[in-house]
DNA sequence: CAAACTTCGGAAAACGTTTTCCGAAACCTC
DNA sequence: GAGGTTTCGGAAAACGTTTTCCGAAGTTTG
């Protein structure tokens, strides 16, 4: 009859305990399965929820228990590769065990990722899941999210704040990055030019300091993290007469973005500059040359993630670093 | 005193009301604004909301308006950086209007997309918009999804559905590219060969038709939106002594695989294979040769999800279509 | 100055659930 | 068969808000 589908007054559970002739609790019952009851009983209010097309209102339901099965995502940048697999790794790994992972990106902006928390925190999410984007900046953000809720900092940190933190073990990649190139490195004909990105945040200066500690005397450029830095880049190194070298960047999204503008330029990789990314997203094994990168066990971080949010009640209110080892990927834009 | 922040119970309106000496209709009035009040006690009341920290339960709030403020997304694979442009911007638009959006991918699965339209519907978004997995198997998705909340189907939709669509004008776009093969492509010496994907979705089928319609000759192969699958199909188009041509695909994301295969053994891209791929994302440019491509209009398709979203208040269940028209962006790997 | 508005704070209902508590019936046990 | 235990359905409270309604003031009007 009424199962039109175009009413806009939807049913609730009082609708089907009146059209199945039981009180509310039963129905709740019924379909939470909390208590047992009667075979017979069960099946029918079952009927009546098929029968109205009954669905409940999660709204209701969360105010009620407390709890939304819900855990939110802020990520800084869903156009960054490795952020949007990251993401994905995330919500898989959460979707096995049925809860949602909701993801709103903050594009780069304090304010925005102030605002996500704030969201995330009134929708009394159940955890909450952060890659801040500012190392200092995100502070605020990251600290009002932990008085609300169960939360997590992943791949990146703010720092001094005592929050679990889940990443991979960035200077332990510039290492092996580092044993890479002095494979092949003469220190006075080949010079190690680093560009930097994201220096505001964790990762960023983490991966650009143990750099520059192991090779002090290289030329150093810092930007962002974005195809764009790295463009520009290699375009003030070209400037200044540089026609060959070993640029050492500290995320592919850069070293994909010197690779484009040295080849547009007529440079050739690996022969005249050999280029080393981080990350390893999708696309560093389809540039030309292929990139040589660190890769970084997603897999493995988004299962710590998990363990970390439903092992730890909260309780774990202490500080816990899980650090995972990354992985060294040689190839074409270095020699092997 | 005890605003220290450790205290698991969040504060209510209640408490606030308590410190402050009022009611809590007063302390509801004093936030939203809803009825003037004298200037005094609304002070007083704020000043009692930031002595406590005091945080509007948004799920309370949404149960009584009957109304969450946030709009969910569904997409099919963020990790195709098409979809993640398109998350970005749209999620842009809608933040500027102070309204959330929050995303779930469906991870190229149905399941997955069915129960994230049940999550949306069930946590009362105030509208949904979906880029459908397929163009025949997410029916049962969309239909769900309409019969709950406005609906909107984005880039995708699926087939003999009464729903509002927002998109490109695929056809249009595919016959930029044929005019623009034309313009170099010898009939006989030169052969034109198709590479589709996602051949279930509305979008690759209609790029597709459009190519077999104006290229009835042409080798045709068809696979899914992925690089893999435009490496292989290179492979295969390899295998057959094809050694020159001009190859056409359905997305960018196939004709970077395209490319990265054609490089790796060997073969010149323009000189001996054209490529041309379809979205214009943001790594066709830094690829090498840049991609010739059709450049879909991101933002007013954010724009005119938005104004669907906000001017129709579901009362336009009838179907409007605003299919936006597409650019050739000419670059490297073909002539120009 | 009485009557009629206006202003503004509070009590209480409402939103849709889950869950505690209660009581009736059924079932044991001796 | 009386007393105790278990089973199971329903009434009602609770979750945290917003909003309707009411009534007590204060203000205007004739």
């Amino acid at each position: 009859m009424e199962t039109s589908g175009l009413g806009r007054e939807s049913i609730t559970i009082r609708d089907v305990a009146l059209h199945a002739g039981v009180s509310i609790a039963t129905v709740s019952r019924a379909l939470s399965r909390n208590r047992p009851m009667s075979p017979q009983l069960q099946e029918k209010v079952l009927a009546s929820v098929d029968a109205l097309g009954y669905r409940p209102n999660l709204v209701g339901r969360a105010l009620r228990q407390k709890k939304t099965s819900t855990i939110g995502l802020i990520v800084p940048d869903l156009e960054n590769p490795f952020f949007s697999a990251l993401t994905q790794e995330v919500s898989r790994r959460f979707s096995k065990s049925g809860s949602d992972v909701l993801v709103i990106s903050a594009d780069n902006n304090l304010e925005l990722e102030l605002r996500a928390v704030r969201s995330f925190l009134g929708r009394q999410v159940d955890g909450l899941v952060m890659i801040p984007c500012d190392e200092i900046e995100s502070r605020e953000s990251v600290l009002l999210a932990s008085t609300g809720v169960s939360t997590l900092q992943l791949d990146r940190f703010v720092d001094g704040v005592d929050l679990s933190f889940v990443g991979c073990d960035n200077t332990a990649g510039m290492n092996l990055v580092i044993n890479h190139i002095n494979e092949f490195v003469d220190e006075h004909s080949h010079p190690v030019i680093i560009i930097g990105g994201g220096g505001s945040t964790s990762s960023g200066r983490e991966r650009l300091q143990e750099l520059i500690c192991h090779r002090p005397r290289s030329l150093v450029f810092d930007g962002n993290f974005s195809f764009d830095w790295g463009r520009q880049a290699t375009a003030e190194i070209l400037s200044k007469g540089i026609r060959s070298g070993t640029i050492v960047t500290t995320a592919d999204v850069i070293a994909l973005g010197v690779m484009s503008a040295l080849i547009t330029n007529g440079h050739s990789v690996p022969m005249d500059f050999r280029v080393i990314g981080f990350d390893d997203v999708g696309v560093a094994y389809l540039a030309h040359p292929t990139l040589t990168t660190i890769s970084q066990p997603l897999t493995d971080m988004a299962d710590s993630i998990f363990s970390f949010m439903i092992t730890e009640p909260q309780s774990s209110q202490i500080q816990a670093r899980k650090i995972l080892g990354p992985k060294l990927v040689v190839r074409e834009s270095s020699p092997t």
